[in-house]
Formats: structure tokens, sequence, C-alpha cells
RNA sequence: GGAGGGAUGGCAGAGCGGACGAAUGCGCGGCUCUUGAAAAGCCGUGGGACUCCGGUUCCCGUGGGUUCGAAUCCCACUCCCUCCGCCA
């Protein structure tokens, strides 16, 4: 969430930014109206507070020295106000409750230098590159053969079953199989052994619970789009990013630890509730897939380079692949609730004639580090500060999985794999019909 | 799942109804001594909210309760440890 304080001082500039991103004025003068409500109500209890425990000395006091009567008047006087107390702080904390979840509710505020827009059609193209590009190759223009989709090539080699998932699962559950199935564990072991020289791997859980989703703000204003189960009150995490927020919540980290690096893979679980029926064809849209993710905690100053350095790296496995892609720069209108700045890269699938987002590479600020209470202490003095939070996948497979086969796609009906998985794959890089 | 024990500051660990946000030790920061370092000594050292910047208030796993007053008593829950059972 966003800090009260800056509600506080300057309301003016707070609904400004975020009337960039389409968010009614109104919302930040509710905010602004229920703070000043519940500081109002907090001063009053405390004051009523503190009289209650004076008293309460005085009763001590009497009580020793024997003046029992005393006593007995003091105590009485205490009981009254003590009611009062606790009426004026159960109103505080009514208020304080709204005001929470008021503030939950309310989106971060857009990075400066995010472009301005309503909606996905305003993103800005940053840059596109393919192989061969700085060598003088022109943009690829797909061959005939490269034509098919990748639910036709899956199934003509064998290697995707999506029939026999959906008699397991429902539909958009996939099911890959022989060296389909090995081709994810390919790019998973390839992906996070090029992050292992400055990323600590992790293996979260993948359940979670209420307080762990709230951090990253996925709730409690999207729990449509979660998987949660009821019997335990648990969530299936939708990306790594989740769990991994939460492993330093609530600790106040050493500076010098900092940036703290994270990778992890996860299967991650997307009801994709609103978009029914969209792009929803083979790999395009699934409700569980598996991510490579990099994640780092840093302090304020370290985040423009964290970032960059993981959208370098999402970068760097999709040249390594081969692929042919695009590197977006979200604006406004587009931007998800708890990110200042987000860069998406998309992959060209050449069967489905398609630009694919696989990464979504995102600064946070210090948005969800306050509502994981994660902070450190600087090492010149002073208090704690919050940290930042900057994350992106690198990468989300079954899309990866979609575009390698479509690129890949030889005349024979073949399909050539990158040779940088060749260690994982047997050696083998050709797939072929059984 | 059953039976016991536990949860206190960065860590260890006292406190078990009245000035306790909390002894002590370690750690950390500063100073003295020293050519420098170590050792020793002295001083300081949790977090949040509000603030008329004087202070006020909240936090001893979490949530309720009892009381004039709760770290301390009661109830529920969570987590950790030991033992038993079950189990990939």
């Amino acid at each position: 969430m966003i800090d009260i304080r800056l509600v506080r001082d300057d309301r003016g500039a707070v609904t400004a930014a975020l009337g960039r991103r389409g968010v009614a004025a109104v919302e930040v003068e509710r905010v602004a109206e229920l703070d000043a409500d519940h500081r109002a109500r907090l001063a009053r209890r405390e004051t009523l507070r503190a009289e209650v425990k004076a008293l309460s000395r005085q009763v001590g006091d009497a009580r020793r020295s024997g003046d029992e009567d005393r006593a007995r008047e003091l105590s009485d006087a205490s009981r009254r106000l003590g009611e009062e107390e606790r009426a004026a702080g159960a109103a505080a904390d009514a208020v304080a409750r709204e005001l929470t979840t008021a503030l939950l509710h309310l989106p971060n505020l857009p990075a400066d230098d995010a472009p301005d827009g309503a909606g996905p059609d305003d993103n800005v193209i940053l840059r596109t590159w393919w192989p061969g590009k700085d060598g003088g190759v022109p943009e690829p223009a797909p061959e005939r053969h490269q034509r098919v989709p990748h639910w036709e090539i899956g199934e003509e080699l064998g290697i995707l079953d999506l029939a026999r998932g959906a008699r397991m699962a429902g539909s958009m559950f996939p099911l890959y199989r022989g060296m389909g199935a090995r081709l994810l564990r390919a790019l998973t072991s390839f992906a996070l052994e090029r992050h292992a020289d400055g990323y600590e791997e992790i293996r979260p859980p993948t359940l979670v619970l209420t307080e762990t989703m709230t951090s990253t703000g996925h709730l409690p204003k999207f729990s449509d789009e979660a998987y949660h189960v009821e019997r335990d009150d648990l969530w299936a995490i939708p990306t790594a990013e989740v769990p991994l927020t939460s492993m330093h919540r609530g600790e106040i980290l050493a500076e010098a630890d900092l940036p703290v690096r994270l990778t992890a893979v996860t299967q991650c679980f997307r009801r994709e509730a609103g978009a029914a029926g969209r792009d929803t064809r083979g790999l395009l849209r699934v409700h569980e897939f598996e991510k490579v993710e990099l994640f780092a905690y840093t302090t304020p100053e370290q985040a423009p380079s964290a970032h960059a350095d993981i959208v370098a790296r999402a970068e760097g496995i999709l040249q390594a692949l081969g692929l042919h892609y695009r590197v977006l720069d979200l604006c406004t209108g587009d931007l998800g609730t708890s990110s200042a700045r987000t860069f998406d890269l998309e992959v060209y699938a050449p069967g489905c004639d398609r630009w694919l987002e696989v990464s979504s590479v995102s600064w946070f600020r210090d948005y969800q580090a306050r509502r994981a209470q994660v902070r450190y202490r600087p090492s010149g003095g002073g208090g704690p500060r919050l940290v930042h939070t900057v994350n992106g996948s690198a990468l989300a497979w079954a899309r990866i999985w979609a575009a390698l086969v479509e690129t890949g796609r030889q005349p024979d009906g073949s399909v050539a794999l990158p040779d940088c998985l060749a260690p994982w794959l047997g050696g083998d890089t050709v797939l072929v019909a059984r």
C-alpha cells in the first residue's frame, strides 16, 4: 500500500499520480477523511488511557499506605473512565479497519517516467530483438512450415496432450508428455543454472496463508483470480513472487545484506476468471504453468539497477533460446496494481501469429514492503526504512514452450530446439514424431 | 492424531498482578587508555502510531477475557521442541 503520510501531506500529488492510472479523486479523498477521523479518535482514546493509568497508579499507592477509602474512590473513578476508554477505543478501531481496507484497495503510484495511457494499446514498444539482428539479418518473416500452431505440433509429435489434461483437471490444465515434458525440465535447469551466479535458489511452498497473498497485493482485491483451498484457508500461488515477498516478512535486514537476490521455480495457478474464451487455445492461457522467477529486496537506491538486471537476464534467456521478442514499457493504464513501473517481454509465436507475454518485470517501490513490513537498517545510522521489491519472470515456460515449438518447426514437420538446451535433452535437440 | 514442555529486544536469558518497554550476558556503536591493535574500563543501544516536539500511547507468539491496574491470571488459536501413533 502507499504511504498514508503522502496522502496527508500532499493529497494533490497523490490524486494526480493515481489519476494517471484511472483512480477517481474521491477514493483518495475518502482515505484522507478516514485518516483524519482515525487520528482524532486515537488521540481521544489515548488521553483517556493515560488518565486510567495515572489513577491506577494512585490506587496502588493508596492501598500501600493503608487508605482503603481513597483506594476505593480512585478505583471507581478509574473504572468509569475505563468504560469510556473502551468505547472510544472500539470507535477508533472501527475507523482504523475502514481506513486499512480503503488503503489496501488503492493501487501504487506510477513511476514518473511510466508512459501515460488508458490500456494495453498505449504500451510503448522499447525494442524488438531477433536472432542475427546485430549481424544485419532483417526482422524474420515466418516460413510456411512455421505457420502451424503449437497445439497441432504437440499432437503430431505426441509431446502435448491437452485432451487428457482436461480429462484430469478440466480445460486449460495442460499435460506434456515425453520430450515435451522433458523440454520443460530442460528449460528450468538451464535458467536456474544461468541465474545461480547472482541469485540464491529457493523452492518455496505453493500453498500460502491469506497474509502472504495480501502482502503482494493479490488480496483482498483479486480473490477471484486465485484458487482457494477452503478447508485449510490456503491459497494456491499465482507466481513465486508471492512466497518470496513474504520470505523476510516482518524482518529488519542489515543494509550490508542488500540486495537479497532470489530465484525460484514454482507451479503457478491462475483462475483466469475474467478471461473466459479469450486466447484460450493450446497453451496461450492456462490455469497451471511453471515459471522461474527472479526476485530482489533492495534499498531504494539499488532498485533501478536490480530492475534492469532482471530485464537483462530475462532477455538473455530469450536470446539464448533464439526467440523473436519485444520489450514493452507498460503505460499507467495497464500497470499491475502493486507496480510503479513494469516492462513486459513478449515473444513472437509464428504458428499462432501472436505476441505472447512471457515475463513481466516490475518495480514495486515500497508498496509491497509496507504491506509485508520488510525493512532494513541503514548502515549510516537512523531508523529502519522499508526495502524496495523488484521481480520478474525468467521465464514463464508454457508460452515459451509454444513459441519454441512453433519457431523451430522444420519443413519435414520435426522441431529443432536451441543447442543451449542439449545438455538436458540427452544431446538430442530435434523432436520427431514417434 | 494423542501426551507433555515452550514462545520475552539483533541473539541468549530473567521477570509470573502495581513506575516493566522489561534485569543480566553476548553482540553492536561511541569514548578513555595504547605507537597501533587486543584486553580492560566508561557511556550508549528495540519497533510502531500520534504530537501543541514538552510529551502521550501501543507492542513480551496471535486473538479474546478478568482487574482500578496484565509480560505476569483465565480461555481459544498458531507455531516450535520432546515422546507415542500414523505416513510419502
